[in-house]
DNA sequence: ATGAATAACCGCCAAC
DNA sequence: CTGTTGGCGGTTATTC
């Protein structure tokens, strides 16, 4: 696999946060995963050093010539109401021709957009920019309720963190959602948000676009935890046989199939006990898990507590959930 | 905590 | 030729 090249455009005024998730994601050399990982050129936008907000300042060591030669380029948070200079908008207007990957995160999404890179797309930002980039660029189809949109060819992220989901993202593109879920484990993160909901309910990009049978499996799991699953009635609802079926979810999600039903039957565990009164083998069987200690082994496992515990400390409106859930 | 019964996982491979 | 499919069966995980 050739070795992909990343860049990353540094400015005066910037934060360091976002231009951060950049450098650790693809910067960092991951000898343990066996493959190439990216080259990453820091780049910035004009000769000099550069101002952080906060008062730190940095050198960067390349121009905007080498930003724009990159395969993925990466626009971090520019300032709304700044002017994007010429150079800039030509950097990314010649990448996006030549076909790289031109990103965004947060505010970067007004960058590309003056580019005109957006035209007639999906796009995000920040929550808070995305009346403004509505308003100042209407062919933009702005989205504001998701992590991130894909576009194919241009990607744009939400607020600051979005952007560490979306990098995650682009691992997941390149080398496969194992890989993906490695560097976030490295990172410690979740590798996808909410413990899996988030991508599924508010970002509708990852699984449903390279493998809508699997997706479509995959809801409808969530709509019958109650009842019984076997890796056989999901591969049904996918119209596969199970062995393609374990395969497209594999490719698509980096774990297995029971894996993942289990974590999402818990996840509704959760709710249920911090919403509901219902002993624990009652909502055992809600989320479709038939004994209580079958339950509880799982619920440690991946919580570390056990759920009568969880569901003292985190109990709408008891204030003091950590430490005492991690003192059971 | 143990263990027996059952299901899932995944490398291998022949067949598209 | 490259890529996908799905059955087989040994190993591992899950359930009760």
């Amino acid at each position: 696999m050739p070795r992909r090249s990343v860049s990353v455009l540094v400015f005066d005024g910037m934060s360091p946060f976002e231009t951060g998730i950049v450098v650790e994601v693809f910067g960092l050399e991951r000898p343990e995963l066996g493959v190439p990982w990216y080259d990453l050129a820091v780049c910035r936008e004009r000769p000099g050093p550069v101002r952080t907000v906060g008062g730190m300042s940095l050198q960067a060591p390349y121009g905007l010539e080498r930003f724009a030669e990159a395969d993925t380029l990466i626009v971090p948070g520019w300032p709304a109401d700044r002017e994007v200079p010429p150079a800039l908008l030509h950097a990314l207007q010649s990448a996006h021709t030549r076909g790289a990957r031109v990103v965004s995160i947060c505010s970067g999404a007004f960058a590309l957009a003056a580019a005109g890179l957006l035209d007639g797309r999906r796009a995000t930002t920040h929550w808070r920019y995305a009346e403004l980039l509505r308003r100042r660029y209407p062919r933009v189809q702005v989205d504001a309720d998701v992590l991130y949109v894909d576009e194919g060819q241009v990607l744009t992220s939400a607020g600051s963190a979005a952007g560490l989901d979306l990098c995650l993202h682009l691992v997941r593109q390149d080398h496969g959602a194992a890989f993906a879920n490695a560097v976030a484990r490295r990172l410690v993160v979740s590798p996808h948000r909410a413990g899996g909901q988030a991508q599924f309910v508010e970002a509708p990009v990852p699984a449903a676009q390279d493998d809508d049978r699997v997706a479509a499996s995959m809801a409808w799991a969530l709509e019958h935890l109650s009842e019984p699953i076997t890796l056989g009635t999901l591969a049904a609802q996918a119209v596969m046989s199970s062995r393609s079926y374990s395969r497209h979810f594999a490719a698509a999600t980096g774990t297995t199939p029971v894996r993942w039903l289990i974590a999402q039957r818990l996840q509704s565990g959760l709710a249920l006990l911090e919403t509901t009164s219902l002993s624990v083998e009652q909502v055992a069987r809600e989320v479709g898990i038939d004994s209580a200690v079958t339950f509880r082994a799982h619920f440690r496992r991946a919580y570390a507590t056990s759920p009568s515990a969880y569901r003292v400390a985190f109990r709408t409106g008891t204030g003091t959930g950590q430490a005492a859930a991690r003192s059971a």
